[in-house]
DNA sequence: AACAGAAATTTCCGAAACGGAAATTTATGT
DNA sequence: ACATAAATTTCCGTTTCGGAAATTTCTGTT
């Protein structure tokens, strides 16, 4: 069972797994119709088996107490990118990094409690971290769409535009 | 069953959850040791339906064929930021979205297959939006988090900083 | 400290889902 | 057209799940 390129029926899987990943093989199968569910089955095992998806809990920052987040954008001395983003690495306040092109090196996601713990994560943690040269945190102020999918928020908002409801 | 703040159990399940969100209850039982099959599932059913947590497929876009991932970063006319959100909000492409504070307005994550497709959706689908002024990609040259989730790349530069084989 | 009421956990059970292996069908290359 | 490999399907014992009732634990009040 070796799977290089994906078909539609791969990707209908995916699309309805992204929004249920606690879907079971019968139930996407009878959604599909024309799938056995022993076969939905394996393929889900395949795409599981080649890393083309991951099934995973998404903890709700938002729910869980993290009411602000930001993007934070990092400069760092030439040569020691890899160096910072290991020392980043390590807090789970940070839910995403990159190292990308451009007018910053590093580019994260942070999930704080506070105002006060964000100001003080970026002066006091990012801040002091050997090779960091400026740090700029930007304020999510609405969250549109996170994981692939839309959220709540821009619903609503395409709903309002659309005049429904 | 009406759960407001999590406890240490909660947390351990949402964090196994976060690494497999295919465990069976029983699974995640046996490795918590204390806690039985019925009460880890039941946690498990408040934690969904509370949206603590969201259980779901996220696909790897390198495995998927969008070799190519940038950070977005647009500059939208005063009053029109979420006009250009539902518009953006449509594109697959886009798997994340945020309106932010700072310099730009909006903060975008990008998921292409090319170089050719990354240039040509910021001028010709983004910087086509009525109220966009300004389209800022920043390429992503390497990927050390995402979901909360550490990857490959960085844990193997973790090991290596460490001097693990 | 004792008690009442509510919330959480546990027990129980039938239905559904899963994993492994063999059989069948479909696809691929010579 | 044929041989081989890959994918799908069938079959079946085991595990997991969902619902309801019983029990335990937690909470606030007197």
């Amino acid at each position: 069972m070796q799977r290089y390129d994906l078909d539609d029926l791969d990707r209908t899987i995916i699309s309805l797994l992204t929004e249920d990943g606690r879907l079971s093989a019968s139930e996407i199968a009878s959604k599909i119709g024309t799938a056995s569910e022993r076969t939905v089955r394996n393929r889900i095992t395949a795409l599981l088996q080649s890393r083309m998806i991951t099934i995973g809990a998404i903890p709700d920052p938002t729910a869980m107490g993290r009411d602000v987040q930001a993007d934070v954008m990092i400069e760092v001395e030439p040569g020691r990118i890899e160096e910072v983003a290991i020392a980043l690495g390590e807090f789970d306040e940070i839910g995403y990094l990159a190292a990308t092109s451009g007018r910053f090196n590093l580019s994260g996601s942070l999930f704080v409690e506070t105002h006060a713990a964000l100001l003080d994560f970026c002066e006091n943690t990012i801040g002091r971290i050997p090779g960091v040269r400026r740090v700029e945190p930007w304020v999510i102020l609405r969250m549109y769409k996170a994981f692939g999918t839309r959220t709540t928020a821009l619903n609503t908002a395409t709903d309002r535009a659309e005049g429904k409801p």
